[in-house]
Parts: C-alpha cells; structure tokens; sequence
DNA sequence: TAAATAGCTGCAAAAAACCGCACAAACTCT
DNA sequence: AGAGTTTGTGCGGTTTTTTGCAGCTATTTA
C-alpha cells in the first residue's frame, strides 16, 4: 500500500470515527508500527489531525471540545436564547426551569416585554428581578444545593395547579427514540410536571445533546412543541425531529 | 479510550453539569481512580478545572460561587450579624426574612454549622447557597421586586404550617410603645406570620431605627423574644427594651 | 474519636514512541 | 542505460509514557 494510499484512508477513517489507533492501522493496512507512526507523524505536521498517544484524534473533536473554555458555548446558547424569547408574547404565563440557557434566555427578554414568569431556578429568578416590568413567582421548596432550583413535593403540587401557556425548558439529552431523559431524579420529576403544566413546551438544548439519552424518561416526543437549537432548522440532524411532528426553530 | 479523549469527555461532563464525581468518572470510563485522579491533576494543573476532593468542578462554576461582588458591609450590620448568628445552633429550622442585615448574618454563619434555613428573600438565599452544609428552602409566590421577596397569600399559607425553632427579622422600626412597626403592607402581613411561626422572635435592627415608629404594627414587644443592635447590651437606649422582657444582646 | 473514603508516593509492567541503521525502491542526471 | 541520490520501509534496541497496584497519609463523616 502507497503512502498517499495510507494518508487518505487514515484520513477517511478519522472522518468517520474522530478517532484513529495506530494498532488498528498497521493491522488494517500491514505494515509495521514505525510506519504509521510516521504516517502520523506527517499528517500531524500537516496539521491534518491531532496526534496522541496511541493513536490520533480528527481537528474537528478538539475544535468541538477544547474551544469551549470558560462558560460552555455561551455563542450558541445566546443563539437559543435569542430563538426562543420570539415565542414570549405580552401577557403569557411562562414556566420556565433552570440551567445556564434558560438564564441566558432571562437575559435578552426585551425590555418592554409584560409578562409573568414562573419558576423554581435561583439564577433564572436573579436574572428575571433584574427586568424592569415583567412578574416574578417564584416556585418554593426545599433547594437542591447543586442545580440550585427548589425541588419536592411542595414544588410539584404548586406546579400542578398551574396552566401556564408556555413552557422554556433546558435540557440534558434528547433522542428521537427515547424522547427527553435526564439523570437526577428530582429534576426529572419536576420537569415531568412542567411539562404537563404547559399548553406549549419549549426544549433548548445544544445541538451535542441531540441524539443522546440518559438514565431516566422524562417524556416522550409528542409531548414536545417546539425544538430550539443553535443549528438552523432545515439542518439534517433535525430531520428526526421534524418527521415526529416538532417545531423546530 | 485515549487520553485525551478521556480529558475532553470529563471537560464535557463539567460543562454540562459543572461538577464531576472521581468515582462515577472511573466507572463510565472503565479506568482505575488513579488515571481519573492523575487526569483531574493534569487538567486542573493546565486550569481547564477546579479539582476539588472527590471530583472537580468547572471553572464558569467557581467564577459564580466565588466572583467578588462584595458588597461594601458597613461595621454597624457585621456586628448585629456577629451577635446573631451566635443564637443558631445546629439542626435548628430557622425561618429569616430579607434586608441587608440579614445578608449579613447569612456571610457569617459558621461554615460546620448544620440546620435548615427557611426564607422567602432572594438576597438571603444566594448568600445561603454558598454555605457548604445548610439546607436552604424556599417559600414560594409573587416576587416583590423592590425587597426581593416573595410576598403573597401562598407564602403566608406555607409560612402558618411552620413551627420555626427561630426567626430572625431585619426590622425597619421598633419602639417600646408601639412595638415593631413597618411601612409596607404585604412585607408587615409577612413579619406577623414569621413571628407567630416560631418558638422565638429575634428582631436585628441599628439602633438609628430604635424608638421610630411607621404606619403599620406588625406586633407588640411581648412578641419578641430577643433584640440584636450594634449597641452594648447594657447601653441606656436599650432600657425600655430590657424592662419590656426582652432579651437584649 | 474511629471508621471510611480519597489522595499521594513509589514501583513495576506494558505499551507506545523514538533512534539509528540497513536495505530496497524510485528518481535523477549525465 | 547506469551510477548516484533520494525516499520509503522494516528491524532491533532504548527511552518515554501510561497505567494499575500496594502501602501509607490525609481528609471527611458518622
């Protein structure tokens, strides 16, 4: 086998998988250990990938991982952010949960905007107080120290006394097979109820957390109105989404 | 699994739920504790995270917890706030309202004291937050904007199912006569309850607000059980307040 | 205060990377 | 065409990296 050969298919390779070994390539294509490594070593001079130890990784992985240093994807989330405040109309009972989108939401609702929000997060409501007109009400119970939001039974009785019109949830992992799941059990719970307290039902999620499920189903797609992620909505991994009859924005 | 593909799934993790337990890592990841603990070291030698014991913690998360917004604490309230936290003992259920005072107590409970703080004010929970072992709960309703309470016939309703140990109240006016007075209607049928719902009633004040009066009485001084001043106890201008029964500290 | 849990240090084994060299194929230049 | 040169490849031995383990220390928790 050629080294151009060789080049291409470890390129092609790591385009599908992200991730090459160099055990598997010199396996794969017979030729010794040295090889590959040099083979390796080339491309990653090139800067055509990453080389590790053991292997090597595609650019795409570390651009995706490791730009991201300080807060997570805060361009994407404002993306979110900026999507779904055009679904808030004056006079709307919004439910919202908590988590840094939803706070990034809180932060470009417009000024002018007359509406009451509804929710049990300590960041969204910091946020939500600093807004000059709209109504803040606050969900009360015991607080879960880490996700900072008042979770329990208290909460999830109040929560089902409401009928609110709208409601802006971010969440953890959402599948096209699983629906929306989640991996804290109070969490779940509470957005379980959030869910069925709404008319409308708003997902925020990063587009890293599509096609990705966890633990515990909190529901299943057709509970879902609307999908709101950084990507634009005829993108090809939305598809699935769409065909479970979605909006997606 | 590489090493840095195991570098970037823990800085992903962190990112999404900005805490990482050493444990769960090693078992997802199917390595020992030592490559998990040396990856924390590497990671949080290049900053990319907080190591802490046990696990790590995102750095957006600590730049939160830790961010230097200190409000300037003038001596009068730092002292009132010394004197008060000295009544909380652990496994109390202490109901508080709001006011800066109270922010203040709330900066100087001790960091090993265990008890569950109960609050509608959105000042004292951020502060209670940051403490490493108190359960904090929320009363819940309409968020008053201007004192950043909530306020409502639902916080009353949960505030009457209370039997607090102890009740700490910034007080805005106290008087031998007219007892403990205030000026804004909703916040004065809040502080009646609060004090109706607890074992003992400590009220914090400066001493400029002693012996002023406002429009609204929210109880009489045979309510309160303790008043906390920047003052000596044994000042002059707490006299009245020593021969009404309470206790002056 | 004692048990449990997490961290640290040194060590050893395995894997991977590296280095120098030899040899073969390809390419160049007369 | 053929000798010399460049380039690519494989092999043996050495070095570095990575990882897990055992024993010990420090911290946390009950």
């Amino acid at each position: 086998m050629l080294k151009k050969e060789r080049h291409a298919f470890i390129m092609h390779q790591l385009n599908l998988h992200n991730k090459v070994l160099s055990n598997d390539l010199c396996q794969i294509m017979e030729v010794s250990e040295d090889t590959i490594r040099r083979d390796l070593q080339e491309l990653s001079a090139a800067e055509k990938l990453i080389k590790v130890h053991g292997g090597a990784l595609s650019l795409s992985f570390s651009e995706v991982q490791f730009s991201t240093d300080h807060l997570y994807s805060p361009e994407k989330k404002r993306i979110i952010a900026e999507k779904a405040v055009s679904l808030v109309e004056n006079g709307m009972f919004v439910l919202t949960g908590g988590g840094t989108t939803i706070v990034e939401m809180a932060k470009v609702l417009p000024p002018q905007l007359r509406a009451t929000f509804i929710t049990g997060s300590i960041p969204a409501v910091n946020e939500y107080l600093k807004h000059p007109s709209i109504d803040v009400v606050m969900i009360g119970d015991k607080i879960l120290k880490d996700s900072k939001i008042t979770c329990g039974s208290e909460a999830i009785s109040k929560i089902r006394q409401l009928n609110a019109d709208i409601c802006f949830l971010g969440i953890n992992a959402i599948d096209s097979k699983s629906g929306v799941t989640e991996n804290d059990w109070e969490v779940a719970n509470l957005k379980r109820e959030m869910i069925e307290a709404s008319k409308k039902v708003v997902c925020l999620s990063i587009s890293e957390k599509l096609n990705s499920s966890q633990p515990l189903r909190i529901c299943g797609l057709e509970k879902i109105t609307h999908l709101i992620t950084e990507l634009p909505p005829d993108d090809k991994r939305l598809n699935d989404y769409h065909k479970a009859g979605v909006i997606v924005l």
